[in-house]
DNA sequence: TTTATTAATTAGGTTAATCTAATTATATAT
DNA sequence: ATATATAATTAGATTAACCTAATTAATAAA
């Protein structure tokens, strides 16, 4: 066995490192307690795996650093986002389900093993370059396409922007802002922003005043202008 | 926890059904040593499994008589075949793949977990009767469309057939119907039959003579006349 | 700088799914 | 009917991925 023989990952394994990309994406500190957050499971089993990605070179990990994937770590990752992100297209662009339906479904399809798979599927969807809820999909050599986003909650008052990506990819939260009637491309107005708690007053293309929450905002990105 | 609850089943439990399904619809009695045949494992094992799917009533079992899919035991396993057989169809008419290289990638996706996926791809692919090998695809309610197929291995010198399915769907296997040029479709006429250890000599669409053996014939189903 | 709080880690289990090596039961052949 | 072979089963381990409950280390507050 050889240092550099690309080793079949578990799921579990896939899950990891996935959320270790993604920790390290919102600069945080990727910390077990972090990783345990994110998968919903305990400090104690994060040290276990940790233990055994380091091993398999796929992360350096130290207390106070935290955990860092490696190029090889990294490169994994990106390729179960794009298969993540491709599927989610497929769901919503070839069998009709709606953007707040498809995250757990792309959980399991993400792991599906086949050499020729994400290449035959992005094929098949026409390269896309951003999956359902405004997410870049990772090429098939890892190169991102650039998107500048910002926050709605760092919009000044009166500044205007489109709806590019959300933050937050759970059905509670896009329900919600499927009853706010806002989606990817949506324009949003800042008319107010409140001291108080940061929540704000917007219009959502055009339409009425309404009061967003700052942690609504936060999970909001924009295309400004 | 009621005795009608729907268990979520993992994809071990799930591998059992199906192969259960498999052994009983060749005719044969479903023991531990032809279950840890299919799966490639170890009987010991596989009693370890029968125990805990006696449990959750989706088998009965005796020694005997081998072990029977209950009711809710044989609604799962065609599910699972279902969802198994519409990915083969997805993988080669929509992303291109050869029959011959479907089987171990929808070895995976069939068990991807969602109440709506099967009948939106179903809908999706156009509602097909059969997979690329030719196997019926169960509906939804678990009917199966009925195909009438006897054994090229069965018919007489002189009598010719459409090939209808195959049953061997394993690489090695579907890389020689290839190279014989013999798919879903093809016309074969019987020219000869060896006595001394059943091979045929053969014509595919009315090709030049091909001698192939009787493990061979035993796995391709025809549609006669 | 002690103290209190929180985070990281260790120690020791559990469960699912597998294994190998006995052992017991059944079937086959002489 | 007895011996032989094969199949089923039990017993006891192993591995991956978790867990809870202690313990140790690091931070933050008083
Ligand atoms: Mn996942
Ligand atoms: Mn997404
Ligand atoms: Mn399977
Ligand atoms: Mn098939």
């Amino acid at each position: 066995m050889y240092a550099d023989t690309i080793m079949k990952k578990t799921y579990s394994e896939e899950n990891y490192l996935k959320a270790i990309y993604h920790i390290d994406q919102n600069g945080l500190k990727v910390s077990p307690k972090a990783i345990a957050a994110a998968l919903d499971n305990n400090p104690a089993s994060v040290i276990d795996m940790i233990k055994k990605l380091q091993e398999k070179l796929l992360i350096s990990y130290d207390k106070v650093k935290g955990a860092k994937l490696t190029a090889s770590g990294q490169a994994s990752a990106l390729d179960i986002i794009r298969k993540h992100r491709l599927w989610e297209v497929f769901l919503v662009e070839k069998l009709g389900y709606d953007w707040d339906e498809v995250h757990d479904i792309a959980e399991q399809l993400e792991h599906i093993q086949d050499d020729r798979l994400a290449a035959k599927l992005d094929a098949f969807l026409g390269n896309p370059s951003f999956d359902p809820h405004g997410d870049p999909i990772p090429a098939e050599n890892g190169k991102m396409p650039v998107y500048a986003n910002i926050r709605l909650s760092d919009l000044e008052v009166g500044n205007k922007g489109k709806v590019g990506s959300v933050r937050d990819t759970s059905t509670p939260f896009l329900k919600y802002l499927k009853q706010l009637q806002l989606g990817l491309g949506s324009s949003i107005e800042v008319l107010d922003k409140l001291e108080f708690d940061q929540s704000m007053i917007i219009s959502i293309n055009s339409g009425p005043a309404q009061t967003v929450s700052s942690k609504m905002t936060s999970n909001i990105l924009l295309i400004p202008g």
